[in-house]
DNA sequence: TATTATTAATCAGCATACTGATAATCAGTA
DNA sequence: TACTGATTATCAGTATGCTGATTAATAATA
């Protein structure tokens, strides 16, 4: 069959391969988190208003780095389950405070170690050393090119 | 401000520096070919279509990595946009084979320095050594995980 | 041949992720 | 005070990425 530039260098591209890594963290996720019904982004959420209890949405948006947009769907649904609340800043009636439930932190709390597994599995392929240097490299990798990002997360709120 | 365990660890997630990366992948992706009016995927399809033409959709989506729903969705946009071609089989009648137009085959070749380059944009913060070794934890995670994965490769069709 | 299993493509539905625009509100200034 | 600019949240629209189900066609088997 034929081949070309493109294709042969597809395999090797960092954006085809941060795509795969990707889909198979989340994979990962929801096989091993899917007693809780929820997602990787809905987790982040939750864990961000858990130590910033009464931010509102631009600043949580900024501290995991979500577009604002979106994370306004991911904090209707949470809402609709119950599993946080959203009330009106006293001094400006622009923001909206955002705080756990009882039932968001049981949920959060519930699903912590899980998580932790999700992480440990999808580095399972690899050697010690490497996973350390692998997390290294994409945390320096994301700092330096935050900038760079479209949802720059600025976590001085936390 | 009061921190929980779960969120001072998931800045050192795999999990969520690999969203970060993907995010911030795909937002230097639009900016440097913004001129061609394409997604990452949509490149990354075109590719695959290319060097296999007369492909069919399952082979295609396990050639890259994408869903077979979702390879549906991104066909029909491309067909729309007259980039590439869907002609039946002849002998089997469920299957679609695919084929760039000249306007498809133009239009990848015309993107693929700016795609390069958006993968050097992405490097450019790393070392030299670090990039090569980058990529390969990058590469060694997708092979060795692809089992777990919901879309996995199976580039035999190339 | 008739039945069963498998496969390719599609559909409905949901969630993430963005763009660009808008309404409401607040802060600073002439 | 009135105006200007900035900020918070939201809306409409589009694209990717999945689940689970369905339809149509093919392949394998009783």
């Amino acid at each position: 069959m034929p081949k070309k530039v493109s294709f042969d260098k597809l395999y090797e591209m960092p954006g085809h391969l941060i795509r795969r890594c990707h889909q198979i963290s989340v994979g990962i996720f929801h096989d091993v988190c899917c007693e809780f019904d929820m997602t990787p982004i809905q987790f982040a959420l939750m864990s961000g208003i858990q130590s910033n209890p009464g931010i509102d949405q631009v600043q949580l948006s900024r501290l995991i780095g979500v577009d604002r947009t979106t994370i306004g769907n991911v904090i209707l649904r949470l809402e609709r389950r119950g599993e946080l609340k959203r009330s009106a800043d006293a001094s400006d009636r622009r923001v909206k405070r955002l705080a756990l439930t009882p039932s968001g932190e049981s949920l959060l709390s519930a699903a912590l170690p899980s998580v932790q597994e999700v992480q440990d599995q999808f580095l399972a392929p690899l050697e010690e050393e490497e996973r350390v240097e692998f997390i290294r490299l994409l945390s320096k990798a994301v700092s330096l090119n935050n900038d760079n990002s479209r949802a720059p997360t600025a976590p001085q709120a936390a």
